[in-house]
DNA sequence: GTTGGTATCTGTGGA
DNA sequence: AGATACCAAC
């Protein structure tokens, strides 16, 4: 057999050449499940299957694209025709040949989330509805939610248990929301990120032309990355495309239930159960990867702890015998600033002790916000760095309100994008003139561009308007003979939008002036073909319709340019899939990480477990976890305590010598006499030394001096601490313990401390250094 | 009717 | 901090 096969070990080797007949790979963090999945595919190709038989699902357009690098590693060129890609931009493109056949125009726009929840607004207005108890983006979740779970509103009206549901939380006019988001969205020729799920469901179902039969007869395999992120929608229509009388129900699933982390997007590990069950008569094999390659001991260890808090999980252990390797370190700090810079100063150490290179390094976070403090320090030691995340290059204003144009010439209904450009440049079109446009666009059941004909606007917006229009549909027959390229700058000068950026000679004008060139250059770059965000191979379209449809489903993120010598940050969930030798997990405190979002519910917090676990399984040697006791959180100052996942790390996987906290204070107080004036003020004139940190006195009460030399203190073990000893804290001093309960993992004593007059005190062992006495 | 300023509210993650 | 809401002035 071919040698590919000898570069994985047993359990590997039989998830990949066991072809025929469904497949369920359990894949712990590093266990090599990307190899699997590759050398699957490239083992079936090699046993005579043409690639384009072949679907292969992920979740990022950068997976889809380093498969077919590893593919073609083994079997060349023939692994770009492998029908690979996001399920968006796969069915995205289906749809795109099928959309006539549901009513919908083969060059349908995009919604993205921000178009979304601004017709969801428009619409909650519309309704006279009282928008706080009609959040927006409480909406468009929960319209999210019912899609995802193949309930439409047609569905949803006539269940009154859902309905009943709605009128005890007060809002009984959702349904009304619904319906009408969906036909706007219809009428727009518009489909939202959800709705290039559920619409090739629909289509699946409805089966016009028999247009199932087609594609169950075109992929002949199928298979599917972190099948754990699917949900109800995503596995019910691969269902669709497998399961069926005479199927041979060649599909591979590879998950893991630990690492889910999407379930705010409806992803639910029940697809994993159901999937063992729903192919149990087709003689379904499960495979378990738990060799972990990636990360040493204390690493797999701790991580092994934290997961096993969390109930209902299949059953696994991840072992590695890559060896002990380092503890892991945890900073504490007083404040973000101080946890940005302490986090810098420990890069430094590594990069000297461990020679260590920039790019072998990750800051991780849990919310993007955070990345300023370290973008800061780093900057400041000179540290290059990259941030991936945030803002992409396609949701900035310039470059939306440009692609918003362009949308608007592939797709005149399309309403959000007539909006957002209607009055920008600036030409004299008032909140006014928009609300009689939309209003009677909704009195005719047209489109807000069809109504500007009929609108009762005054007779110079009129005119303005039809000027507007004028220009578009100029463009739009361009669009017929010319390339995108030329459609696009034609626009972007027609428009006034290039005039209007020049007008602006601040630094940041000059930015977004630039970042409108870019956006040209990208769309002729598109036109001329050679750099593709193209996935699937076989994409000759190249038209101002498919560029949109390209750069709706792609971030800055697959952008990224590989081999820069750069420390990354970026979010926890951004990382999955991605290893570094030293990984930075900062930010762990209660109502950060785990998210405040998340703690009225149980399940919710277990999902944020799982976000920490898959953090923590990122660091290939070094793992460093750091906290702040305050931090600036929109606007003010929030104190949080250390988040409960430390706790759930045994002492032993930590490493002691940091853990305390007297050095950072004494550092601190230095800063501590110059509280005047706002932190973001203080932020702008970073360079100066004095730097103002914000406002704690509250801490200054909980203050303590060391009660012990740190020299001569000796922490004991924490198996040996027992009741009724005399034990010694660094800042408590001489205590006696009481009881000791709690978990096995967690131990939790009760000691009476004599100088703190009395006190009990709960400590948990596992972090607390405690010397016995007698 | 439109524009520009200030006050108020809101808030994760991402295809 | 950012977006949106409201109010005063052209």
């Amino acid at each position: 057999m071919s040698s590919y096969l000898d570069e994985l070990n047993e359990v590997q080797r039989k998830a990949v050449v066991n072809t025929e007949g469904p497949v369920l790979v359990v894949a712990g963090p590093g266990s090599g499940k990307t190899r699997v999945l590759t050398y699957r595919i490239a083992h079936i190709i090699e046993k005579g299957t043409p690639p384009w038989e072949i679907l292969s699902l992920t979740f990022t357009n950068k997976a889809a694209r380093e498969m077919k690098e590893r593919i073609s590693k083994v079997v060349g060129d023939r692994a770009n025709r492998v029908y690979a890609g996001t399920f968006h931009s796969i069915f995205a493109r289906i749809l795109r040949s099928e959309a006539e056949k549901i009513g919908y125009p083969s060059n349908f726009t995009i919604y993205d989330s921000d178009d979304s929840k601004s017709l969801i607004t428009t619409i909650i207005k519309q309704l006279n509805l009282d928008g706080k108890v009609y959040n927006a983006n409480a909406m468009r979740s929960k319209i999210s939610s019912c899609k995802s779970n193949l309930i439409t509103p047609k569905l949803y009206v006539q269940t009154p248990e859902m309905l009943e549901k709605d009128r005890v939380a007060k809002k009984p006019h959702f349904h009304k929301i619904y319906t009408e988001y969906v036909n706007r969205c219809k009428r727009a020729g518009a489909m939202d990120f959800d709705d290039l799920l559920f619409r090739l469901f629909e289509l699946l179902q409805k089966n016009p032309d028999n247009v199932l039969e087609k594609y169950r007869k075109r992929f002949k395999y199928i298979l599917v990355d972190e099948f754990q992120d699917t949900n109800f929608l995503q596995y019910s229509i691969i269902k669709k495309l497998v399961k069926y009388p005479g199927s041979r129900a060649n599909i591979c699933a590879v998950g893991d239930d630990a690492q889910s982390i999407y379930g705010f997007r409806g992803a639910t590990i029940q697809n994993i159960l159901d999937y063992e069950k729903d192919f149990t008569k087709d003689g379904i094999q499960v495979f378990k990867l738990e060799q972990n390659y990636r990360s040493t001991d204390h690493i797999v260890k701790a991580a092994n702890e934290v997961i096993s808090v969390n109930k209902n999980q299949i059953k696994k252990t991840i072992w590695s015998d890559k060896g002990e390797g380092a503890k892991i370190q945890i900073i504490k700090a007083l404040t973000d600033s101080e946890e940005g810079k302490r986090v810098a100063d420990a890069i430094m150490e590594q990069k000297m002790r461990y020679h260590l290179s920039n790019q072998d390094i990750a800051i991780l976070y849990r919310t993007n916000a955070q990345s300023r403090v370290f973008e800061e320090y780093l900057r400041r030691y000179n540290i290059p760095y990259r941030i991936y995340g945030g803002l992409s290059f396609y949701q900035r204003k310039e470059v939306k309100d440009l692609i918003s144009y362009l949308r608007l010439v592939v797709n005149p209904a399309d309403d959000e994008a007539l909006k957002r450009v209607i009055n920008y440049p600036k030409r004299g079109i008032g909140k006014t003139s928009i609300d009689k446009v939309s209003d009677t666009a909704n009195a005719l059941n047209q489109t807000m561009w069809q109504a500007i004909d009929s609108a009762p606007i005054s007779a110079k917006a009129k005119n303005t308007l039809f000027e507007f229009k004028k220009m578009l549909i100029e463009a739009a027959k361009k669009a017929k003979d010319g390339t995108a390229y030329e459609v696009a700058t034609f626009v972007a000068r027609q428009s006034g939008l290039i005039d209007h950026l020049k007008n602006d000679t601040s630094i940041e004008g000059l930015g977004r002036l630039e970042n409108v060139n870019s956006l040209l250059d990208g769309i002729n770059e598109f036109v001329e073909g050679d750099l593709l965000i193209d996935i699937e191979g076989e994409n000759e379209d190249r038209s101002l319709s498919s560029y949109l449809q390209n750069i709706a489903l792609v971030t800055d993120f697959d952008a990224k340019e590989h081999g820069d010598n750069v420390v990354t940050l970026m979010s926890v969930h951004s990382a999955k899939g991605l290893e570094f030798k030293s990984v930075f997990c900062v930010g762990l405190e209660e109502n950060l990480f785990p998210s405040f979002m998340s703690l009225d519910s149980p399940e919710q917090v277990a999902e944020e477990r799982r976000l920490f676990y898959v953090a923590i399984t990122r660091a290939e040697q070094n793992l460093t976890l750091s906290f702040a006791t305050s931090r600036y959180q929109h606007g003010s100052v929030r104190y949080n305590s250390p988040s409960r996942f430390l706790e759930e790390i045994g002492s032993d996987h930590l490493d002691g010598s940091v853990s305390l906290t007297a050095s950072s204070r004494q550092a601190f107080g230095a800063h501590n006499n110059a509280t005047s004036g706002g932190y973001r003020g203080a932020a702008k004139k970073q360079n100066t030394s004095s730097k103002v940190i914000g406002n704690f006195k509250p801490l200054r009460k909980k203050q303590l001096t060391l009660k012990v030399d740190p020299a001569t203190f000796k922490p004991s073990p924490m198996g040996e601490i027992q009741s009724g000893m005399k034990v010694l804290h660094m800042k408590f001093g001489e205590g006696q313990v009481v009881n000791i309960d709690g978990s096995a993992t967690n131990p939790i004593a009760t000691i009476r401390f004599a100088e703190m007059g009395n006190e009990d005190k709960r400590i948990m062992l596992k972090f607390a250094k405690l010397q016995i006495m007698s």
